[in-house]
DNA sequence: CAGCATCCTTCAAGATACTG
DNA sequence: CAGTATCTTGAAGGATGCTG
């Protein structure tokens, strides 16, 4: 199923056919985004990431990171020197998520107190 | 932190400090896109959800539909009839969502091609 | 019809300790 | 430094039966 296009029939089936939901399955997960975000700006290392990403644990930042690396969003590179040290850079196609990204970064911030309100209203309500 | 904004220091908090995610803990579980994306055509009764959405158990519809309508994206409007009949609608908020969900629709559809082959040259190599 | 109440399973994620 | 290897836990989600 589409977005854009309302000319379809009506039944969803989730990631199969729900391109939307596609993207989620690469970077809805907790750190993905946060990764992505980060590697926009620059080339980290595996040490950077891991003190810029303020509670992820060693164990999940390797994991998101090599599944990010095998969706083709992001290359690891690392170099035989003493200390090791290996480097994380957005793909081409990493950075073409950056702009959707961008949008849905834009939504958030513009309708934050929109959403607080109405979860009070919610709340108080029940 | 902000993904459009790149004066700002290295570290991220999850949940707190990004954006992105925090629309992700809006709507990126299994099944709130999809509900929003099908109320972003028309209004929808809860049985039609049901059976349009393949594989959701009225559990998680039920559950999912509070969630949304917490949030403010969603109302839920209950007839006095019988046999008793509820609508879910898409707030003004919540229209406002599917432009940036649009942007992440295309995206996917573009690259759609581009991820599977980078998985399957990950795949080949290992 | 539109749910709620229970029980159950699975998996994402965290904690901790160890290594080339 | 950049990871593995285990163990554990919490929450998401599923299955089923009942009800106003």
């Amino acid at each position: 199923m589409s977005v854009t296009n309302t000319n379809v029939p009506e039944a969803i089936k989730p990631t199969d056919d729900c391109a939307v939901r596609e993207v989620l399955d690469l970077v809805g997960d907790k750190w993905s985004v946060l990764i992505v975000v980060l590697l926009g700006r620059r080339t980290h290392r595996f040490s950077e990431l891991h003190r810029a990403i303020e509670g992820i644990s060693q164990r999940m930042l390797t994991l998101t990171l090599r599944a990010l690396a095998r969706d083709g969003l992001i290359t690891r590179t690392p170099h035989a020197t003493v200390p090791p040290r290996v480097d994380y850079e957005l793909t081409d196609l990493g950075r073409t998520l950056l702009g959707p990204l961008r949008a849905l970064d834009t939504w958030a911030n513009t309708h934050r107190e929109e959403i607080r309100a109405a979860r009070r209203r919610h709340d108080q309500a029940s």
